[in-house]
DNA sequence: GTCAGGGCTGACCGATCGGACAGCTTAGGG
DNA sequence: CCCTAAGCTGTCCGATCGGTCAGCCCTGAC
């Protein structure tokens, strides 16, 4: 063996993971992905059963992660659950930057993804969330509005240190759902 | 000829609209397309020098609503700047949604078009206004995320009157940016 | 009638894609 | 030393892509 025991998944799970952030994930081939590990495509797919297995265990942890806020979202009470939302989902953004930069390149197609198949609908539970239950209109608006703040802010990687950035994300999606706590 | 004068130009670029914003540029072949509007593959190539001339044809107009309203901003002093970048950004937004559309299913690929070379000084711009000209990155983070709220709401065709979201999405930028008119 | 030209098309082309497969190399147990 | 099996690769394949081209059809001027 030419590596160490599979050492090869790792770099090509890295690569990829580079690669779909920046040019998605038509925009990438297998021929660009083994390029940079320096490995042959045909190495790829002995180690994963296609492209598409490779963007599946790219993105498999970020979407449990989201099947966690999603569960304790789902146990909080109406007047508690906006600003827990709003924290969770930032730090799930944050925590999953360069996944989510993958799903900014190429949202319907990513989407439509078998393992994410139930993203969607818990992203509608998450806008319900960030509008503290609420069916107005209006605050689905302004909970949508929140969605991608965060997601486009986080995707376009602001030369921010990490914890400003988190607070700063918290504070404004509190101001923009109207729920910031104003000093007196 | 089969048709009036060139009104299979329209319908090519209605369909390519249509379908861009589904699918992504990279996702929509020439063949989809043709398949929609009815005519063959090389008559699109008849009425347009390639796909790229299709996108440039479709993208062009709210490339140059861009470059008014930056203009516009241009000329505005530090203090009225901020409501100015609102209410225009979010009126070229709403005006362009299929055109945002397009851009947000696969950004990198479409800003490298040579068409649209611009469009990031543009928006650099655009985040600068939106931040009241503060270079203090929490005002650039929350301009950010103005500029990722309006675009992630209106490409995600909300079920809302276009009237009543154009009011909210100024409403939640503003507080967003901490510049809304507070009832005393 | 006929002729010219624009609208339009089927057939074809080279490039590139994801993927299949037989076979080479090498480590490690007997 | 040999033999097995895992790691890895060069090569080939079918599908699909954007794009080209010769030529057909129809209309309108003469």
């Amino acid at each position: 063996m030419a590596r160490s025991a599979s050492a090869l998944r790792g770099q090509i799970l890295d690569a990829a993971l580079n690669l779909f952030a920046i040019h998605g994930y038509r925009g990438t081939s297998l021929h660009d992905i083994a390029t940079v590990v320096g490995c042959s495509k045909a190495s790829l797919l002995y180690h994963f059963a296609g492209k598409d297995a490779i963007l599946t265990e790219l993105l498999s942890p970020a979407r449990e992660a989201l099947v966690e806020l999603d569960a304790e979202l789902a146990g909080l009470g109406d007047d508690r659950v906006a600003e827990t939302a709003v924290t969770g989902y930032v730090d799930l953004v944050l925590r999953f930057r360069r996944e989510v930069k993958i799903l900014f390149q190429n949202v319907t197609e990513t989407l439509c993804h078998p393992v994410l198949a139930d993203v969607p609908e818990m992203a509608d539970r998450l806008v319900a969330a960030l509008a503290g239950r609420s069916t107005d209109p209006k605050h689905l608006v302004t909970a949508h509005m929140v969605l991608g703040a965060v997601f486009v802010t986080c995707a376009g990687d602001p030369d921010v240190p990490a914890d400003a950035l988190r607070e700063e994300l918290i504070h404004g999606a509190l101001r923009t759902l109207d729920r910031a706590h104003r000093p007196s």
